[in-house]
DNA sequence: TGCTATATGTGATCTGGCTTACATTTATTG
DNA sequence: CAATAAATGTAAGCCAGATCACATATAGCA
């Protein structure tokens, strides 16, 4: 595992859950989602688990001034409202899909218990990536607590080359699914500080952007 | 469960796990640690979970810089290493005694599981306990986000009340463990604006403190 | 294709809380 | 009980980043 603050550990349960292993639950199997649409609300009771299986998911809440607190944002793979399985009984945040289209494998809770009992080790990853959930917010909270902001972008953005990064000769293009706004809130900072850092670092000749990707120039420099 | 940012869902173990219901595994329980002692590291391998019968104890690691993050502070009846249920190979911190004397009920990882599956509804509320770490580290980050620093004292005075607090007439006193180093750690600011803070507070008239406990004499308008 | 909304760019100003630098008070230890 | 260490108190200066106030560019839609 790397330093990175922001650096993930893979744990892509896409192949186990998804869509051969539970045909016994694929009732409701897969909905289409257009960006923007809500997957659940606060007050939901948590009764299943979500992988997604296209597109991006958002997961947030929002503070008492109305701002919007970025919990995570999750890709093909991933998955969420995993809560449930620690006796959640409401979600207490939003999930939100925010790219088009985005699909999912809802998963009943009753049936993931049994999926789990049924095949251990499943149960076991399922709960190691909860325990990765943890250290990440605690890696998140930790970024917070000590780094500045210029170092808060850079630690995300080599995150986001090694989750969704493709390496293009020398660089490493990230298709850009995020605003500015949106990098702004998952690092903790405002959209006109994050406009002056990408023109920084652009100046810099570290990245280079446009509405459409960033491409990363020198990672080991970040 | 009220509003504040770190109020507290207690779910408390003691009478569940110790010290009557384990007398099997009960070999090298209790044992005696002083202020300061380490618990564990984080290259020890992740074991066996902890319940504090007796004192306090703090969970931290360090960054780069050598600075301290502390990442829990538990007192009698609350447990720690939990992610060890989760798969986590190492404990990546330190835990560390700080009160004396501080005494442990441990529990090795084998036994803890064993004790989840024979008994359904104590495996649920140890998973229940996870999911409000959750939460909770999840409130610490969006009060890192967005309050400022007087508010999060406050908020974490509140929740000292709540947890530790004793009412005494119309007050209600805090045994006061924590330096104001300590208390600008759990925040996130240094210990000179504590200090400000805390004096702040005192001119007021809604906290009074010394170095044995913090008076708090109007906890809603703090 | 033009109109409108949303995203991005950029300066000027302001400020919470950090930094630095000590002083004072309370614990701890030999 | 003195000596030393640790915790607390206070104040001046500074700066990263927020805030405010616009300008411009791009996308989506009628």
């Amino acid at each position: 595992m790397r330093d990175s603050i922001w650096c993930f550990e893979n744990v892509n349960l896409f192949h186990i859950l998804c869509p051969h292993k539970i045909r016994d639950f694929e009732k409701d199997h897969f909905e289409g989602f257009k960006k923007g649409d809500f997957i659940y609300f606060p007050e939901d009771s948590s009764k299943s688990i979500f992988m997604v299986s296209k597109g991006k998911v958002k997961i947030v809440s929002y503070n008492s001034d109305g701002e919007e607190v970025v919990k995570a944002i999750l890709g093909k793979g991933e998955i969420f409202g995993e809560k449930a399985l620690l006796g959640e009984d409401k979600r207490g945040d939003y999930a939100l899909a925010c790219s088009e289209p985005t699909e999912l494998c809802p998963m009943r809770l009753p049936d993931m218990h049994q999926l789990m009992r049924d095949n251990e080790k499943f149960g076991l990853s399922i709960y190691k990536l909860i325990g990765f959930r943890i250290k990440k917010m605690e890696r998140r909270l930790e970024s917070l607590l000590f780094k500045d902001v210029k170092t808060r972008l850079c630690d995300f953005l080599k995150e986001m080359a090694e989750e969704n990064g493709v390496s293009v000769g020398s660089e490493i293009v990230i298709p850009y699914f995020f605003t500015q706004k949106d990098f702004a809130d998952l690092i903790g900072t405002k959209r006109e500080t994050v406009t002056r850092l990408f023109n920084e670092l652009k100046q810099e000749e570290l990245i280079d952007y446009s509405r459409k990707e960033i491409r990363i120039k020198s990672l080991e420099n970040l």
